[in-house]
DNA sequence: TTCATTCTCTCATTCTGTGAGAGAAATTCC
DNA sequence: GGAATTTCTCTCACAGAATGAGAGAATGAA
């Protein structure tokens, strides 16, 4: 919630850069903070946050609905129904989800996670025996490798709440079931950077995992090999896959928060 | 769609409102447009284009898809969920409505237009008999005073539209149904900034509606005074009716596109 | 591979944002 | 209804930031 515009500035932006943290602060803060108590937080001189309050305004990303009291406005709804998020990662990371999988001769997906379950947005097979998943399904996230790379990199709040929420059904004789068991995998996962999935999913499907880290701040998404086969994916795919992640998280941008 | 910053200025924020109109333009013209071509259509020299493109990205609130392609980022989707432009409009109606209605001594609506149908956002009733209406109910716009002042506000695209979309069924004797016959009636509200509602949409209820102007450049709402009597209501209503528009307008800002 | 497009970076000039405080306009309380 | 309080708006001189042309680096296409 606190953007700390910590990491690389860019250059000559910085009123933009401010106004956006403004914005950000006002919007995410929830609609009650008075011009003073906004500007308290930031932090940032009450005459300049007012000025950059007026624009918003006046643009129509933000509304004042009462004294103290403001909202997204019109032109933020406008923006809305422009934006697919989803969409627009997917169509990101499709050709470079395509080009590894052709690469590894294996199936490549890429995944978002999304109140405890995960999405498949993307899925390009370049070899191998075929994996049965298909784009914009969902599965649970603790027995997927994808799944379970996003939940090692969530705060420790949502983890435990998704760890409390449970039950945890055991779809193959190797599933991880025992929270307890799977917290210590998320901080393996978070130490080592990739989460596998050994047949804990389906009977001798295997997968291994990497985070996607949007601007190299914050995890939003993740991408993973599959193939069928009779031991785990080997580990020497993990720098392409690893490859792969890296140029998403630069393309997709997303830092602060 | 084109954004002409032509009006008020706001001092010392040129920058934070080129950067606006920017991604503004990106968002609104579509997720095709390379940097070039969009410096093009501001205008705005390309290096400049792309320090501030770079901040978006950086901000999450664009998500570089593809070459010469951007879309909204995970930020815009984070605001996205923040914001209910129809419950902010609400709440800023709210207290105006009120105040209007025990001023007047009748019933007071606000209401916007969403796919040709008429919501009704804030109802406050302030004396005389009771109107059956309720807040979010949805009827047709051809046969209510808040739908025809806000019909007769939209773009022509949108009227002929709305005329040729049809049909308009009468539900009082006094409902006008003729598609010229309403064309020619947006003009006459377009001239005289008010619209009527004659019985038109029940027997015995008589409604006085007025525009309200977002920063007073485009029409995003409307409110009316209805009541139940035998006559119109009576023009000498039309000063407050159209203060409360005013105020309203203020407060919402919103100009642009 | 090579070519074309799209994007990134640098730097001197000048125009822009900055921020304190006083004043205006609301809202709330009495 | 009126007064106190909060919230918001405006002005101004200085400092520091944004600007924009063009060369160069990535990237994608053929």
């Amino acid at each position: 919630m606190n953007s700390e515009s910590s990491s690389a500035e860019v250059q000559g932006a910085a009123a933009l850069e401010r106004g956006l943290v403004l914005l950000d602060q006002i919007l995410e803060g929830g609609p009650t903070a008075s011009l003073a108590q906004i500007a308290d937080r930031i932090p940032m001189p009450i005459s300049t946050a007012q000025r950059l309050v007026a624009v918003f305004v006046r643009q129509g990303l933000l509304c004042r609905v009462g004294p103290g009291r403001y909202a997204g406005g019109v032109r933020m709804a406008q923006w809305n129904s422009h934006c697919d998020w989803h969409e627009s990662l997917a169509e990101a990371a499709r050709p470079l989800v395509t080009a590894l999988a052709r690469a590894v001769g294996a199936t490549v997906h890429c995944g978002v996670l999304e109140a405890g379950m995960v999405t498949y947005l993307v899925k390009a097979h370049g070899g191998g025996q075929p994996v049965l998943t298909s784009e914009q399904s969902q599965l649970e996230a603790y027995c997927s490798g994808i799944g379970k790379a996003l939940l090692a990199h969530q705060s420790a709040e949502l983890q435990e709440a998704y760890l409390a929420a449970g039950p945890f059904v055991a779809l193959t004789d190797r599933t991880t079931t025992d929270p307890d068991q799977l917290r210590r995998l998320f901080e393996q996962i978070l130490a080592q950077g990739y989460a596998v999935d050994d047949a804990e999913l389906q009977p001798g499907l295997y997968c291994l995992a990497v985070p996607v880290w949007a601007a190299g701040e914050r995890v939003v998404a993740a991408v993973s090999i599959s193939m069928r086969s009779d031991a785990p994916v080997s580990l020497t795919l993990l720098d392409p896959l690893k490859d792969c992640a890296r140029r998403l998280g630069r393309r997709i941008g997303a830092g602060g928060a």
